[in-house]
Formats: C-alpha cells, structure tokens, sequence
DNA sequence: CTTGACTCCGTACTATACTACGAGGTTTAT
DNA sequence: ATAAACCTCGTAGTATAGTACGGAGTCAAG
C-alpha cells in the first residue's frame, strides 16, 4: 500500500504560519492551485505550497496586493500570451520594483541622518526625520505592478 | 491687510493627489497635525502637507501601515525618549528596510532570471518564476517597523 | 445678492484581506 | 470503539484604510 505523499491543511499553514482559514481564503482568490483531495475530502497540499506561501507572505509586506501578486505568479502560466508579452510585463514589473528599492534607499538614507544627527543623549525634541528628506515622496510610486 | 498664506483642502488634495476625506481621516490619525482654522471654520494648510501626504502615500506603496508610518513620522517627536532610545528605534527601522530592500532585489532578480530564460516568442507556457527563485521568501519579511 | 463651488461635521458605506463560527464528517491514538 | 483532534463547507464577522452622503454654513463671481 502506498501511500499519498502531502500535508494536510493545518500542517501547512503551521509550516508557513498562516491560518487554515487563509488556505482556502487564497484557494478561492487563485493564490493557491486546488490541491487534490483525498476520499474523504481532504485536501493534500504539495511540500512546495509553504513556498508559495512565504512568497505572497513576503511579497504582501513589500507592498503588493493579492491581486498583483496573482498576476506575478500567474507570469509563467500565461499560455495566452506570448514570450515578448511576458518579457515586456516582467520588465514593468522590474522597474515597479526598482522604484521600491529607490524609495526605500532614500527612506533609509534619511533614517541614518536622524541616526548621526540626533547624537548625544539629551532629548529628542530636535531630531529630525521629514525634514532630513526633502525629496522623499516627490516621486509617484503607485501600486501598481 | 495681511492675508494668511496657506491652502485650503480641496486645494491640499488636489496638489497631494488624495481625497479631500481622505484629510479628515489622516487629521483622525493623528498623520496630518490639525492645521489652524479661518474664522468660518475652515482648515489652512501649509504648504509642507503635501510633502507629508506624498511620504505618506510613498511609505504606504513601500508596505507600512499607517500605525508605522505615524511611527515613522512621529520619531522626533517623542521627547519623553531621549536620544539613545531613538537612534536604537531609527537602527530597528533602517534594518526592517533592509530587509525589505534585499527581498525586492531577489524579486528583481527572479524577474531578470524570467526574462532571460523566456527568450524567443514562443509560448509562455514554461517560463518560470517561482521556481527561478527558491531562496526567496525563505526569510521572514513581517511588517513590524 | 444670489448662485455655484467649496467646506464643515457626523455617520455610514465600501474594498481588501483575512478570521471566526458552527454543524457535520474523518482520522488517529488509546 | 470512542474521544480528541482534524477537516469540510457556507457564511458571517473583523481590521485597516479609505470613500461617500447629506444637511448646513461660507466664499467669490457676476
């Protein structure tokens, strides 16, 4: 007797600390494949379902909605379209990302200046931190990807 | 006659690209200080609330919530912390951009990945993405500031 | 001096992303 | 074989972040 090889849902979701509820909530939403089931029902998720999971989980604390996340995952699946639409789409995606890093640069840039200009240890009344990034937020970052 | 120099909130809006609710809610939060009023009642915005709207708007995109970036905002303020406790802060923050800044970089890097391997114009059916980058999400990236 | 655009306020509604609930069936350890 | 633990489903509730509404007051142009 061999056995189906896979987790159920509540070892996956303590494997990617996320609620079981969330399976099936990203289950409806496209995030996760169907997995298959067994006779009784239960699903039977892949070893590989935690990374997909630790990828939406990342690329949410990044900024990304589902929906943007979907469409990143989605890329490769895309048999509609064809290479130069994919390569076109992934290089949007790359400058979307690019703007990110820049605008965190700048953020972390001016939390650093706070940092050396806010020495001593007397009280923080005069530390600055706007006032330290004039140019931070002069460029549009939008959400979309 | 001296005329008070500033902006009212449709204006403020307009120039920041949010809803005039949208101002309330923020002045609510405590985001946006609670600007002087005109006899009528009116609020008169300096012109600095744009630049705070747009880090605002900027920080949102980058994945904070309004709780950190009120955080974030709040920094020099806090005069009860004296300078040691808010250079230790700023360092935590400057890390967690950090660690945001590499995750997008290994995104960024996946993507490069797919557009070099998704060469030709042929179907997309086997570009990968997710399996170009199996060390990304690895790390927990969570949204504490 | 009126008309239209703007502003005020409290409150209610919406979208996104979960998270919980409850009734019932399944699996597993004792 | 039975109880604890787990899973199924639809549906309902929550948190965050706005966004809309509507009645009333204000301001500026004609």
């Amino acid at each position: 007797m061999s056995k189906i090889i896979g987790m159920r849902a509540g070892q996956l979701a303590k494997a990617a600390d996320v609620n079981v509820e969330t399976l099936r909530y990203y289950e409806r939403r496209g995030l996760l494949p169907e997995p298959p089931r067994q006779a009784s029902g239960y699903r039977i998720y892949p070893e590989s379902s935690i990374d997909r999971l630790k990828f939406i989980k990342g690329a949410q604390a990044l900024g990304f909605t589902l929906e943007e996340i979907l469409d990143l995952l989605n890329m490769r699946l895309d048999t509609d379209a064809n290479r130069t639409d994919v390569r076109k789409r992934a290089r949007e995606k790359v400058n979307h990302i690019q703007e990110k890093i820049r605008a965190l640069q700048e953020m972390e840039h001016a939390l650093n200046q706070l940092i050396s200009q806010c020495h001593g240890d007397g009280s923080a009344a005069d530390c600055p931190i706007l006032e330290a990034i004039p140019s931070f937020g002069t460029k549009d970052i939008d959400n979309e990807v």
